[in-house]
DNA sequence: TAATACCTTTATGTATACAGTATTGAATGG
DNA sequence: CCATTCAATACTGTATACATAAAGGTATTA
């Protein structure tokens, strides 16, 4: 029988695909662990078709892995793993900077951008360290980055990146999950602020090589930051997609 | 029933999706035209299911489009979307090049680059301008930058420089083409080698920012190369991939 | 003649049945 | 007690059947 379920209007294999991911960065499907279809389907309560469908996604995605003699397992990275995501993120983020900049950006396209910033700037003034203040943070933070990513106009490195932030650690999520796990969180927002703040005047200014140094800087401080934060366990919980990685903690 | 066949040993899937992917990139299949799911159980011979499969695949390989209503269509890329792609493409591999200086080769992993490099030399200094010459040329050309990739050692990057190389236009064998695609394509070609010898260079000597430059401006020769050869009309017939361009050749 | 409504047909999303293979467990032999 | 082999079970790959929605064509009416 098909959907009639008014209340829902995705299609079961977006559903499954959903739930399947949720199970995997929640941790509760552990890395190396292999994924039942016939589990999914109960767990999911769809049948085998779109369960399929949807692991093939996540395999693309990058969540999952093909068993050769068959069906899928929970992919398992190393820290190096991590932080290579984290510098190629910067790289591409740094391409669409550049590409913005070179291109040009209409006064009206650059306002949400530097709407954006105002909003950060505001969070990190207050000087909240409590857990909503930088889930608060998070949420605005990947807004920034996704509007950015935009003013590209670059449709194969929009999808490029898209791609390369389906792991977690590897989105702007995860850098600031990185950086508030530490106890000197706060200065690196500001520093991360900074470099917000500069992009968007790099791109105003039509500096293309500037923009694109700065947000490969900015990878680059969000990754020493994690390297960091793993070094001294310090608020760990605040990374959920650390459930990723092969051993516990260390290399 | 299940493949008993011994002559194949690769899944109905696969076999789907390979058959696919080829009608798609000879053209036989026009951008923007509608693919039936029913149609291709009929030329590829499996059912619907690996059908289905394949289509996914496709989908997240960039060559499909999901249409809202249901189904696929075939994607349609802007020139602009081809020259971005290239580009993309040089700043993925420039980055693999400075992994792999930075990180340090042993002599005996460069080995199979510089083995690689030396065959390549050999097909330029033969001076044959003939479409065989070019086609080993491509096939020689590609296993360089599969060796330089590799060498990174990052398995997030080497991921997505694979993924990036799904759109034929953007992978090394699609650099040579457009630089084949030209009168002056054999002085291009001596350009390129030189760009290679360089970033092995490079990687020996451990520059990485070196290498990866060289490997940037080795994509915007490329580029610059493509833009010619559509103004001019050029050997177009060597750019198979041309057909995935939305209108003819205009921008 | 054109527009609209209804019906027919087709195609997609989903579910399930079937075939074959891999894996696991137990039992037997060394 | 451990290893090896055989059998049973479970799971994946594939095929097909079913339900619903969309698209196209035809007929009827304005």
């Amino acid at each position: 029988m098909n959907e009639r379920d008014p209340d829902r209007a995705v299609s079961h294999t977006v559903r499954a695909q959903l739930a399947l991911r949720d199970l995997i960065l929640s941790g509760r499907l552990r890395p190396g662990e292999r994924i039942s279809e016939l589990g999914a389907v109960e767990t999911t309560g769809v049948s085998r078709t779109p369960v399929r469908m949807a692991l093939v996604r996540l395999e693309e995605e990058g969540l999952l892995e093909a068993i050769p003699s068959g069906g899928f397992m929970v992919k398992a990275f190393t820290e190096r793993d991590i932080l290579d995501s984290i510098e190629l993120r910067g790289v591409l983020e740094g391409l669409a900077a550049r590409f913005a900049a070179e291109r040009g950006v209409s006064a009206r396209d650059l306002e949400p951008l530097k709407q954006s910033l105002a909003e950060l700037d505001e969070l990190v003034a207050r000087d909240a360290v409590s857990v909503e203040a930088f889930s608060a943070y998070v949420t605005m933070n990947a807004r920034f980055h996704a509007l950015l990513t935009e003013l590209s106009r670059s449709a194969p490195l929009i999808r490029q990146i898209d791609r390369a932030s389906a792991l977690p650690f590897a989105s702007p999520s995860g850098f600031v999950m990185a950086q508030s796990a530490l106890p000197e969180a706060h200065q690196t927002l500001i520093i991360a602020q900074d470099h917000h703040r500069i992009v968007v005047d790099a791109i105003e200014n039509r500096e293309g090589a500037r923009a694109e140094a700065v947000m490969r800087e900015h990878a680059r401080l969000a990754a020493r930051n994690l390297r960091l934060a793993l070094r001294n366990r310090t608020h760990l919980d605040l990374l959920p997609a650390l459930a990723l990685i092969r051993s516990p903690v260390s290399e």
